[in-house]
DNA sequence: TTGTATGCGTTATCAT
DNA sequence: ATGATAACGCATACAA
């Protein structure tokens, strides 16, 4: 229509760097492209150029807040990069996951982002090599993969440190199932515990783990065992602080503490992890550690975009050091009650 | 490998019924596959088939629980049919709607599943064709599109029942603002409008709308929205029930409510619609109205798997009626309180 | 029951 | 600066 050849379309419309036509050639064939409504068939070009502008994300369900989250921000990164985004829901199922794994690959998807921790690394490696996946979450070396570390252990220390400056000694931790595969949560407890130590009170810690992991992946199995196991905590110690394993596991305090008519945080304090955006709704506002996961997040998108692709210097960029937790203060957590409450101690 | 020809393994490979082999053929073919790892390219595949097995779905924002909930219900039916989701958030912009219409289109997607009401139907269409788009929401003849249908008003209509079964009389209606995109708001108030018109209590009705769509789009402004409404509304009159236009507005009421310390449900009852996880998590676990999204949502990926697709007793299927909304009563709703509440009317 | 040949729409190579 | 042609990997019409 334009009256020109195939190779000259494909060049203008792909507006390359490597040759230039004149602007009257060039007009001509946009007008044309304008007016037929073309749009490039995806299929007939990843055939040729093996790249789909597809990126897999691999989680368990996106039901639950914090997952949610992390979707959100790997939505916009990669729709940044002009990819578009294939959501892949586990329920931490390795049928579920070999199953999308063969659905993304032949080539299908330029890369995945695994925001849990993979079940099958042998088969995802196989199909997709090493180079076109990247884990989000705790650094685990045994992976072989390239890894955005989400560094749960100093998240915990924070959130310890934090209520050991405000003069709570006697701390509750509650926590859904450690399991084999959310390493993430140990991590927190373990940071907890460190800086516990440190501060020299390391007795005057209190764990409490949920009992089994359920099947359902909402958020409400979390909120539940909040409820529960801070009902259970506080019937047997006296403890000033509470500490949810997230932030869900910490609304699940809350909600039990509220109904008790405890105030917070005058006569106890209760903190999360993860800074879903109920913590900053809810009320009271509550503490928590925010993980700087947009900003890992498009770490994580840039390091398959700059693999799939046109390379150089977005290959760079990916060589940033991601950065670390941190703490955000907020209305739930407070300077330790008088000894009233430590009379046990 | 197997000694045989493309044809043969193409065949067998997609096991298709109008063909036989003997299984001694079809067994040296499975194996080679199965040695060499093979998966079929999708790009190649695509190009002679116009089919993906993708879907994209589009939506505001997945930090909104109502949306989280349908784009899990999605990815559920559609993993179910061997399909995949793409995910794609407009934050109800015209330009990202493009941005993404473009992306999905050349054959790319088989179907887009319109979450939100449509920016640019014309141009959806012109891509896509009306039979490959489906629109989950209230019915809008206008847009000359595949529907299914939310019947937003019969829910305002039920929750307003409800209440008013249970002796309320006087009772405000909380809500994000009505714009232009979300006639949905709108049919639930009118629903309610309808009930109390039915029980000729239509001026005791006290409405109050939210002064500005905030840009922001996860659920805290809803939260928000709630909050300061319920306080206006409390301060100014005296009514013995609370409907928020949804869930998250809902929860902004109880908030406030609590903090009052008013007793819910015994001096004032609330309810929302939507039936989001946390309205059965949060305490008080609230009334609120269930779309019974789920089956409409199977109902919409059911019409674009049988428009794509292999058709036939697919596409009966897809004729179903779609069920209506259905109240959930919980602990947020009981009796209107005696008269000592009602010394104003 | 199985093989041969063709074409899907694009990009890449090599001409001119 | 532009055009001709091949090739990507698969599915299918047709032949045998």
């Amino acid at each position: 229509m334009a009256g020109v050849s195939q190779t000259t379309v494909s060049l203008i419309l792909n507006n390359r760097t490597d040759v230039t036509f004149p602007e009257s050639t060039r007009q001509k064939v946009l007008e044309a492209a304008r007016k037929l409504n073309y749009v490039p068939n995806q299929f007939a070009r990843g055939l040729k150029t093996k790249r789909s502008r597809l990126i897999g994300l691999i989680l368990p369900t996106i039901s639950n807040p914090y997952y949610q989250m992390l979707a959100q921000y790997v939505e916009e990164a990669t729709a940044h990069y002009g990819y578009n985004l294939l959501l892949c829901n586990t329920s931490r199922l390795a049928e579920r996951e070999a199953f999308y794994l063969n659905l993304l690959s032949g080539k299908f998807a330029d890369g995945v982002i695994y925001a849990l921790e993979p079940f099958m690394p042998e088969k995802a490696k196989q199909l997709f090599g090493p180079e076109r996946i990247v884990v989000i979450g705790d650094a685990n070396p045994e992976l072989g993969m390239p890894n955005v570390s989400l560094n749960s252990f100093q998240a915990g220390r924070l959130v310890a440190r934090h209520l050991l400056e405000l003069g709570h000694e006697r701390i509750g931790f509650i926590t859904s199932p450690f399991t084999g595969y959310t390493s993430s949560r140990r991590k927190r407890m373990e940071g907890v515990i460190a800086a516990m130590r440190e501060a020299g009170l390391e007795h005057q810690l209190v764990i409490k783990e949920g009992e089994h992991e359920r099947e359902n992946f909402d958020g409400s199995y979390e909120i539940d065992i909040g409820f529960s196991l801070t009902e259970a905590l506080l019937r047997e110690n006296e403890v000033t602080a509470v500490i949810g394993v997230n932030d869900m596991v910490a609304f699940g305090a809350l909600s039990y503490i509220t109904r008790t008519n405890m105030r917070i945080p005058d006569e106890i304090s209760v903190c999360g992890f993860d800074n879903i955006y109920l913590s900053r709704s809810l009320r009271p506002h509550i503490t928590t550690v925010d993980h700087q996961l947009n900003e890992k997040v498009r770490l994580a998108v840039r390091m398959i975009v700059a693999n799939a692709g046109d390379g150089g210097d977005e290959a760079a960029a990916a060589e940033e050091e991601p950065k670390g937790p941190v703490l955000v203060p907020r209305d739930s957590t407070g300077p330790a009650p008088a000894k009233r409450s430590m009379r046990i101690v």
